[in-house]
DNA sequence: CACTAGTATCAGAAATATTCTAAATCTTAT
DNA sequence: ATAAGATTTAGAATATTTCTGATACTAGTG
């Protein structure tokens, strides 16, 4: 665990009005230092490893806590588990109907909203769903 | 139940290589009478009313195969259930990160990507997130 | 019109992901 | 030191979805 990264959750936090204490601190810092998009069940087991260890309970706790206060985002594109991103500015994804993979790609549209119809816009996704390279290989074969 | 809209749902079965059973013609018949974007339960309490009444497995299995022949579209951006959509054409949803709504939006972006990294881009879902008009004066207050 | 093979459906059990609960622990202010 | 409030915890409970194995339907064949 990196300790400036740390240091950079609880200021995250802080700012947040969230009272930093240590397991958020874990939980944000184990967001803000992968660049996939973890579940609350893989951030729970990565930081199992730890002692003092986190209760499931308190990192979706957590994670929920950061969502509601607009310091974290979550997506539930695929799959079946919610996932999470510590990523502000707006960027794409590209979701896999066949193997379920979520890939990055690069933001098309230059435009980003600020208000729609009167509700305020924090942030955009442009989810595309389709067929990636692989499988659509796979389906001419 | 509209005797035309479960034509319409057996031909697009058809089409898709599905062999149009009643289960099956219930199902996207309910999924195309809406303009809501119905959750698998749903759809299953909306049909349990008729005599036969269809198993929750079916409502299921049904819905999954659509969305692997690519009939219909599956959207887990907010709540706890995947919603499902009949509508082809792009469009966009607001989702409000307070009240966990989603409000329809005029699609934005005039850009329909087929393609991406070689990825088959077969539809395309632009989603906001923030407050609603409602839950942004409730802040205020 | 049986018979068979393959497909579809069923009810309920199981699996999975998430939230709830009530007790224990930590913090902060007095 | 103490009380009040916030946070965390383990495990129970809930919610959603998938799995299971039995049953029923369908189409093709003799």
């Amino acid at each position: 665990m990196n300790k400036s990264t740390q240091c950079e959750a609880s200021e995250m936090l802080k700012r947040a009005g969230i009272s930093p204490s240590y397991q958020r601190i874990m939980v944000l810092s184990a967001l803000l230092e992968t660049d996939e998009h973890p579940s609350a069940d893989t951030i729970y087991k990565k930081l199992g490893t730890n002692i003092p260890a986190i209760s499931r309970a308190t990192v979706y706790n957590t994670l929920n806590l950061l969502v509601d206060r607009g310091v974290i985002h979550s997506m539930r594109t695929a799959g079946s588990e919610t996932r999470f991103d510590s990523v502000c500015e707006a960027h794409s994804h590209f979701f896999c109907r066949k193997c379920k993979r979520i890939f990055d790609v690069a933001q098309q549209s230059g435009e980003i909203e600020t208000e729609l119809d009167g509700h305020l816009v924090e942030s955009q996704d442009l989810v595309y769903k389709g067929l990636c390279r692989e499988c659509r290989g796979e389906m001419i074969k």
